[in-house]
RNA sequence: GCGGCCAUAGCUCAGUUGGCAGAGCGUCGGCUUGUGGUGCCGAAUGUCACGGGUUCGAGCCCCGUUGGUCGCCCCA
């Protein structure tokens, strides 16, 4: 790299070839299959006003001090690249005036997240998501729904073998407020075998030590007590449904009471989507149930699931089991002459009007052309020259037989379709 | 934000105790003026990431910076 040559921002990259093609083929296939479970796609802004993303957040949290792209904007207002998707799409929800009738409002939406954070693999400062919500709908269904659709995408990329399914409940707010002490009463009895660390979340987050990596902590979170014991009679029957429904709906899944969420207003289903493929970044695809949020955000009490996913962590594993679908192969135009080129444009309109991916090389004799038409990979060569004009044939080329054969140029599209 | 490792041609990489900057692939040209992909011949391409230091001499040793990578923190 030349010494003055500008580089992109740090944990930004470009999407480029089969990275691209890799990146769009997650998109097109959620896209297609959100829909089938009858998901509508909504595009929101890639920047909010900073509450937005701080009311829901709290303020005390490293998310919120040191991990988000917040500036002020030349009117003052502080503003703030989105870190995630689903405060946007409640916040719209609430801004168009969707929070009553027509529930629950079922979302798909795609596109870039950026959080400064230090860049690893499948971790990129300005990255990309996928997801799905479902917004103002209470019942264990829409968990297992939600689940499954994730899930189906999955398994049409073919690469739901390198994950696995992990689900657990937070159970309502009795059940986590009792469980809640009943770890950090666990946790103090232990505290001395905890890991500095560890000894910091047990003040600020106890369920945080449920997922450390730390092998002395994972000896005591390994006896630990679950969420289980805890839980309302109401937030079990919750769960042993949403499992119901997944084993009807033919989603493998493993229970993790070790899966945590940070913020109050989840609820009930937790799940991850996780590999170990990925190193330390191995969580694909993860959501669950966040029933307070939508109120957070100064709409009415709307209970709501959902997921996201990392569409550079998806790409990774999609590029592991042989990647994106080839594109179409053209069929590249080649005339001989002046008099060949300008007919050679009807030939192009007409394979286009016929739905054939076709491409004309700009300039060069045949054999330059020719050559063109190896590199983009074409299945056919159509040549012709003053011979051919004259007889209103073209010369038809299979290149990967290097067989050829004299064709009435009208008949040409026809041999394509 | 913290720590380990890394940075040489477009790509993948080699480069000996510090002594003339290298290979393969790709690219371009020719063998072939109406026929590509395989073959043969030839060519171009580098502030050795950037800046400083040590040395007669630095791709190599030292310091800093930038970027990558792996882990930690965090994970909405």
């Amino acid at each position: 790299m030349a010494p003055n040559q500008l580089q992109p921002p740090r944990g930004t990259h470009d999407l480029i070839g089969e990275d691209f093609a890799r990146h769009q083929h997650v998109i097109d296939t959620a896209r297609r299959i959100a829909r089938l479970y009858g998901f509508a796609e909504w595009a929101t802004p890639i920047f909010e006003d900073t509450r937005v993303f701080s009311r829901t957040l709290g303020d005390t949290s490293d998310v919120v001090t040191k991990e988000m792209y917040t500036f002020e904007d030349r009117g003052g207002e502080s503003v703030t690249l989105r870190p995630e998707g689903t405060a946007g799409v409640c916040r719209a929800f609430v801004s168009n005036g969707l929070t009553q009738g027509n529930l629950p409002r079922k979302v798909f939406y795609a596109g870039p997240m950026f959080r400064y954070e230090r860049p690893q693999k499948g971790r990129q400062r300005q990255f990309h998501q996928i997801g799905i919500e479902v917004l103002g709908a209470a019942e264990p269904l829409a968990d297992a729904e939600v689940i499954a659709c994730g899930w189906h995408i999955q398994r049409e990329l073919g690469i739901e073998e390198g994950t696995v399914l992990e689900v657990n409940t937070l159970g309502d707010a009795p059940s986590r407020d009792a469980y809640r002490a009943a770890l950090v009463a666990y946790f103090s009895a232990h505290r001395e075998a905890l890991s500095a660390e560890s000894q910091v979340r047990l003040e600020k987050n106890p369920m945080r030590i449920l997922d450390s990596k730390e092998a002395q902590d994972r000896a005591l979170v390994a006896d630990a007590p679950t969420i289980f014991a805890q839980l309302t009679d109401e937030a079990r029957v919750f769960f042993e449904t949403v499992c119901a429904h997944l084993e009807r709906l033919g989603v493998p899944y493993r229970v993790n009471p070790r899966i945590v969420r940070g913020l109050d207003y989840y609820s009930h289903t937790a799940f991850e989507f996780v590999t170990e493929r990925l190193g330390a970044q191995g969580t694909v695809m993860a959501g669950g149930r966040y029933n307070g949020l939508v109120e957070a955000m100064g709409g009415p009490p709307t209970p709501s699931v959902g997921w996201a996913a990392g569409i550079e962590r998806v790409a990774m594993l999609l590029e592991a089991v042989g990647g994106a679908p080839a594109a179409p192969r053209p069929v590249a135009v080649i005339p001989v002459g002046d008099a060949a080129e300008a007919a050679a444009l009807d030939v192009l309109q007409a394979l286009r009007s016929a739905g054939v991916v076709a491409e004309i090389a700009y300039k060069g004799n045949l054999k330059r052309r020719m050559e063109r038409a190896n590199k983009i990979s074409a299945r056919y060569a159509v040549i012709l020259g003053d011979a051919e004009l004259a007889e209103g044939r073209v010369q038809l080329r299979d290149l990967d037989s290097g067989t050829q054969e004299s064709v009435l140029a009208a008949a040409l599209p026809a041999r394509f379709v």
